[in-house]
DNA sequence: CACTTCCATTAACAAATGATAAAATCGTAT
DNA sequence: ATACGATTTTATCATTTGTTAATGGAAGTG
């Protein structure tokens, strides 16, 4: 199932792939559950085997804005980009039941040193992290909200009916009742 | 100069930074000149010892879309975020005169891998960008547009009077004629 | 079953932003 | 100084989005 997302990332031998699965635990968590909180100390890398998450921050007003989703076998934001000192800067929440696997990330670190096909697939991830932020914040600077929603659906066809409203509306930069509005519009 | 800008980052012993110091090159670019090109190869990491940059994308409609904004004294987004398979993702655009120092980017992951300080320093300019990302996508999804405009205003005090206003518009996700109306609006 | 709570939808109005066009301003070259 | 071209501002109208409030439905609880 590792094996799996990580090829789909970035292919790497029998050998390599052994050494992060001899590191990795399993754990669940239920849905609603935030596994990664922000002002805590977090230290691991995560893959998500089944199950929806999200990223999320709360804004001044105190409301929450979602920042990412996460399909079933898929990898989370790497460590490095979501943490400071070893205490998170962001919250993951389970929308669903989830089943994770993680590393602990200095260890993952080590593997990424030792080994060049592991760095090459850290870096993969990462660049693909940072290239979701740049397309997303394209569609947040030069599409209409109704083109963004479109967007949404292709990236994530099945959550629209799994995940609250508020969470996709606020990903998309709109409130909820303009994302009701424009459910009904593309409707007829 | 590069020690006061990789100091105000994550400060490095003077071994390290002879390390770096010793891989630099100097290089200049005139006022409007793109010099990293999408689609072109490109191995370098930057450091902005003087004047402004952008970096943008063409969007479908053939718009330039401003991505981001760099001060003097800075450091262009990392290699790795901007490059996929040794080309580059995106635009980078002297928006003045500028003299920059560059390092092989290949040479500088080697640093990197060797040495804790300087991978510590590495992954704190990754994290700065990204969260840089997560900041602004914030301001795209849940400030309005005359908020964002003072944001950018505190950040980039100078940009406003020294550079195009539509390249200022794209990045705020607005108008040019929409970005004079909030220039009007907050001058009275 | 009645009741609550949470979400999603709808309506009506206000505010913000976009589109188009026309005027004003600025910098630069001649 | 003048003229040109590019940029910025202003004006007008259309569209999109936000705000507030009311309504309806689904799921869970006593």
């Amino acid at each position: 199932m590792i094996k799996e997302i990580i090829n789909s990332k970035y292919p790497i031998s029998k050998n390599s792939l052994n050494e992060i699965e001899s590191l990795v635990e399993l754990v669940d968590y239920g849905k609603g559950e935030t596994f990664i909180k922000k002002n805590r100390r977090n230290l691991k890398e995560y893959f998500l085997l089944e199950g929806v998450c999200k990223s999320y921050l709360i804004n001044p007003e105190g409301e929450e804005i979602t920042i990412s989703f996460f399909n079933e076998k898929s990898i989370l934001s790497p460590y490095t980009t979501r943490t400071q000192d070893e205490i998170s800067v962001i919250n993951f929440q389970a929308l669903t039941n989830t089943k994770l696997a993680t590393i602990d990330a200095k260890e993952f670190e080590r593997l990424m040193i030792d080994n060049l096909e592991i760095r090459n697939f850290g870096n993969t991830v990462l660049r693909n992290e940072l290239s979701q932020k740049v397309e997303k914040e394209i569609g947040l600077a030069s599409l209409t909200a109704k083109e963004r929603l479109l967007k949404f659906r292709e990236q994530f066809p099945m959550l629209e009916n799994l995940i609250p409203h508020t969470d996709i509306a606020s990903y998309l930069g709109i409130t909820n009742i303009s994302l009701s509005r424009l459910r009904s519009d593309l409707a007829r």
